[in-house]
DNA sequence: CCTCGGCATGAAATAAATTCATAATTTTCA
DNA sequence: TGAAAATTATGAATTTATTTCATGCCGAGG
């Protein structure tokens, strides 16, 4: 029982094929197929059970999983203390990362750190804000940059750089275009498409509304943004949207207290900070790490 | 940095010396001295300070001790996990049970399971002996305990526990009841009530009615044996029951070769046991569960 | 200063892992 | 039902990694 047999075997395990573990870990299908062979060899114990065409794990590969990634972990771990320990930034920084940011925001970020720190390997995942503060406070990712919740878990420390400002926005032959000064009312009256209430977006919106006692009859929801800028384009309605999205569409000058979100990172509040996690923020606040902090 | 490497390093952290590691570990010291050397390449950090005559960790050294020795505690922990698993019963044992085994034939030898393996939580889902099967061949429950259909899958191994022996019965006071030996054609005149072809106990009445080119008019047909019963009992018709089930009912004396169901269990045949499944076949079976014969 | 104990290193030998080709088996689809 | 596709297993050849052997290097101690 060694790394790679272990590797190997939890690839297969996530993968319920020795095929795809393969392509994973850059290996023939032989050499997986071996490697769980040498694996159960040592173990005596069958880990895999060959269904024709597909596989199982069996007890005793049910009962090696966990610990298999345990392990996997800390050689993981073991490794980043170390480097860590030389104040030299490298190894992998696992960031997760709001749709919308990694279209408009952080790509410019992105490529000044990793022009900065070359030596760090970035394992990005894109997905939606909620998701991503999730995976922060599982440890599945370092750092989290997301649309801010309004209030945050005890757990996940999270830190404002961007105030994205929102305006009303619809066609440029919307209706809606014609009135100077558009109220809530106004606007209340024509079809609305407005990020889910499971976003932090859509919530701030909708709040907005419904502290006036006015309600959005059966607006349309969609999650990106960047779908709800198109469809605002081609007439399906009104929406508000970061005024990074407005392109060919026509803004309402609403007379409202302006509204916005907070853009920003979060990380967990317990877990120490990889120096490459520590540099990150650096670029993101645009100042340079504070390398005799410590959080090692 | 493999099991090796950690081991080499552990064994030369503990000694203070690679001469001595390497007997340890029934190396030459030219091995050991080549095992660190990689370990540290990998590392990119000096693991040992060489100062002269004796070694010393580094402050990275220091810093992977612990971590090498955790990573090596859990590989026994694993290994010893697994080989815990060979001895004990224990987990969850998944069972898809005929209604009728259930009520039957099963609640003692449940009783005897739950009281020799304490350790194992069952997982038991009643439901008919067609769907047990399915849900077998599927993985969705590790031992089906069921009618056993008359030509199995070739998926699945299915070993016989009980007969059941049917005898044909009626109410007391049917008009079948005035004949000492009944044949076949006798019994066709009067209704009938017959568990469905779907079920394997139905099918094996209807057959011996068809193979003699009777035909029953409009039988009427219920899935649940005990429903028949009770049917039977206040004179709706005549049917075939087992005889665990005949109460408050007359039995025939058909001039028949006797009919007989075959009840007992089944589990796929390419997924291997687990001890808990190995464990509830050996008291079905009334035997103690022979724990080197494999199935690993 | 010479020798001994201990680690490093290059070359050769050995062992291990990987790939390639192909078998065996199952599933899919026409 | 039968051919095609997909999937794991396996034997042989190849490549890669590890170990040994022989030897070098270096500091400590007589």
């Amino acid at each position: 029982m060694d790394h790679q047999g272990l590797k190997a075997f939890v690839s297969v395990a996530k993968h319920s094929s020795f095929s795809d573990a393969a392509d994973q870990l850059y290996l023939t299908q032989s050499a997986v197929s071996k490697r769980i062979a040498s694996l159960e060899l040592q173990l005596g114990k069958k880990l895999f059970d060959r269904l024709g065409r597909t596989i199982a794990l069996t007890e005793a590969g049910i009962a090696l999983l966990p610990r298999a990634k345990q392990i996997l972990r800390q050689f993981d771990q073991a490794s980043q203390a170390l480097d860590d320990l030389s104040g030299h930034t490298r190894g992998t920084l696992r960031l997760a990362i709001s749709h919308h940011l990694g279209l408009h925001r952080l790509p410019i970020k992105l490529q000044q750190f990793t022009r900065t720190y070359p030596e760090v390997r970035l394992d990005i995942q894109f997905m939606d804000s909620e998701k991503a503060y999730e995976n922060v406070l599982s440890g599945d990712a370092e750092v989290g940059v997301i649309t801010l919740a309004l209030e945050s878990h005890s757990n996940a420390i999270s830190q404002r750089i961007w105030q994205d400002p929102m305006m009303f926005v619809c066609a440029t032959n919307h209706a809606l275009g014609r009135l100077t000064t558009p109220t809530l009312e106004d606007l209340a009256k024509y079809p609305v498409i407005l990020p889910g209430l499971n976003t932090v977006t859509g919530r701030i919106i909708q709040e907005l509304f419904s502290s006036r006692g006015i309600t959005l009859t059966r607006p349309l929801l969609t999650n990106y943004l960047e779908t709800i800028a198109t469809l605002v384009g081609i007439g399906l309605g009104w929406s508000v949207l970061p005024t990074t999205l407005i392109k060919d569409t026509k803004t309402l000058r609403v007379q409202e207290p302006s509204l916005f979100r907070e853009l920003g990172y979060i990380h967990h509040r317990q877990r120490s900070l990889s120096n490459a996690a520590l540099a990150f923020i650096g670029v993101l606040e645009d100042v340079a790490p504070d390398k005799s902090s410590g959080f090692l």
